[in-house]
DNA sequence: ATTCACATGATAATCATTCTCATGAAGATG
DNA sequence: CATCTTCATGAGAATGATTATCATGTGAAT
């Protein structure tokens, strides 16, 4: 429960990062497992637990749960506040920022005498290529 | 996974949803099947799970996850599409709607040529009460 | 080179959720 | 009311993602 942020570069943690780096949509810890492993850079699943779940924590990927309540992990664009469109169909995803929803949250939190309110909010829908497909 | 909606009325579907309309806030399947079985309407915990669900396909009950991947569920003050502001010290929850999000919502899917579009909104703060005791 | 705290990984353990299937009950029918 | 068909239930097994364990490996500081 008390996880901390590592502080050596290893050959996994390089490894992983740049998956992620070249894997444009988002991963989840078992798919990224396999994949290293096909590769033949093999790493741990443990380590790639850990390892995903580190660089959630300083911000260098975004989690995002799927349906049917796996994580998935995506190195971020920018690592400013934002939020995802995810197409149900491929998984492609595109980051979207909106200062329209951040100032709402806000209001409606001071309407109700919240505090310290953070927020997450997700978008599912079929891309356009997926969208044609379902006909 | 072809789940369909249950068509006779039981005594465990009466129990459960009887026992969601009392307590006010989320329950996850675990918490409804112990505090049942500890008041001696016991119902077993695959009812729990089949009936949570098709509750939840009916709109019946809203769905959360919780910070480490639990579903909880809540009886619907309204069926209409809203949101939650659920605080994190005491659980308690405010339903929300959002004419702003929605429209935001359907904005930015037309914008990258998404269908089909659903959201995901979630605030988490703390309430009055729970914000004071932070001190 | 030595050392040591931290990282790794194979594997076991955990735990929510789903599946299986024999038994029970809802509701229709005669 | 008796019967029957079909769906619902529940105990326990199975699944599958995530986490814990712990012996071993390796950064990086000295």
């Amino acid at each position: 429960m008390t996880e901390h942020t590592p502080r050596r570069t290893t050959r996994q943690r390089t490894t992983i990062s740049e998956f992620l780096a070249h894997a444009g949509d988002f991963r989840t810890a078992q798919q990224i497992h396999e994949q290293l492993r096909a590769g033949g850079d093999g790493v741990g699943l443990a380590t790639v637990y850990r390892t995903l779940q580190s660089m959630a924590e300083s911000g260098e990927v975004d989690v995002v749960r799927t349906a049917d309540g796996e994580s998935a992990y995506r190195r971020c664009a920018t690592s400013d506040h934002h939020h995802h469109l995810v197409c149900r169909g491929c998984g492609r995803t595109e980051e979207i920022t909106a200062k329209a929803v951040e100032a709402w949250a806000a209001t409606i939190a001071a309407q109700h005498h919240f505090t310290d309110v953070t927020h997450d909010v997700e978008l599912y829908g079929l891309c356009a290529t997926c969208g044609l497909e379902r006909r």
